[in-house]
DNA sequence: TCGATTTAGTTAATATATGAATAGTTCATA
DNA sequence: TATGAACTATTCATATATTAACTAAATCGA
């Protein structure tokens, strides 16, 4: 009984290094990192968004997510701006040289994401889905029950 | 069709950001990081292994393994052997030290292993990784079929 | 047996993760 | 209104990821 190799993290992080590489050589196409292309995602349907809530949505930690911004700001491909009610609040935008990369990029990350897709039927990735949530649905939540 | 937070990189992501804390902490409990615990774990069934080896299987890529071993080294936890037959290799071989810890903390990280596997039946855990070969099997392979 | 090729481990440069701490704001309330 | 609690972004220190390059050692073929 292998449990090591057959564990929860390391069976989400073997399938996360083979699922990576077909997305990674997108972005490096385009000088972009991983992390990088979150931010600009999530920027997508948004004119803006705070630092937390960029966070939030890409999952990417707060102190990585001060270095990462620094780097797209320098490539000039966001923006930030004080807000001017809290001033607690860092508005981040999209430049338009950012809006033209994403419009540029978005096609071919959904064109991956659809590739993938094909491999598994609707009914085997709903199905995956709820299994998964079963799996790492958060402890608190399962302690109300 | 929020694709983003659906896309296979951000789910897979997510279930690792839920499912490591509750490793974590038994981790930092016992000053080791997750990917120091790692290569203690590889060398549990093991009397030594190559860096190679260690890397494969715990899927650390070979540069970060050199600062990993250099920490447990440093902690007296493993040793390195350079081999005498090909001295291109490197022989890793935990301490007294290394295979006490490993034996403190083994009970308690199959506990929680076992804690993560009562959250769904043998069927649905064989039905998850099922699907989940299928999204994240390696582009090559599939190509030879 | 020599030189080209491979291989294992490592180094270097840059980017990100993690946890603790901090500066500047805002908010609640005494 | 002063003051402490709470909040947002940031900094700091340390550890790891990523890619390229590099060293020493082994292998292989002319």
């Amino acid at each position: 009984m292998p449990k090591f190799l057959d564990s929860l993290p390391m069976i989400l992080s073997r399938s996360l290094d083979r699922v990576m590489p077909s997305y990674r050589r997108l972005f490096q196409a385009n000088d972009l990192t991983d992390q990088q292309w979150r931010v600009l995602r999530a920027l997508w349907e948004k004119q803006h968004l705070t630092s937390a809530q960029i966070s939030q949505i890409t999952l990417l930690p707060p102190p990585s997510l001060v270095g990462i911004l620094d780097r797209l700001e320098k490539k000039n491909l966001i923006g930030r701006l004080r807000s001017t009610e809290d001033r607690r609040h860092v508005h981040i935008v999209p430049t338009p040289k950012g809006r033209a990369l994403m419009a540029h990029m978005m096609p071919m990350v959904d064109r991956i994401h659809d590739d993938f897709m094909q491999r598994v039927t609707a009914a085997e990735w709903a199905e995956f889905n709820r299994i998964l949530d079963k799996l790492s649905e958060p402890t608190e939540k399962r302690n109300l029950a």
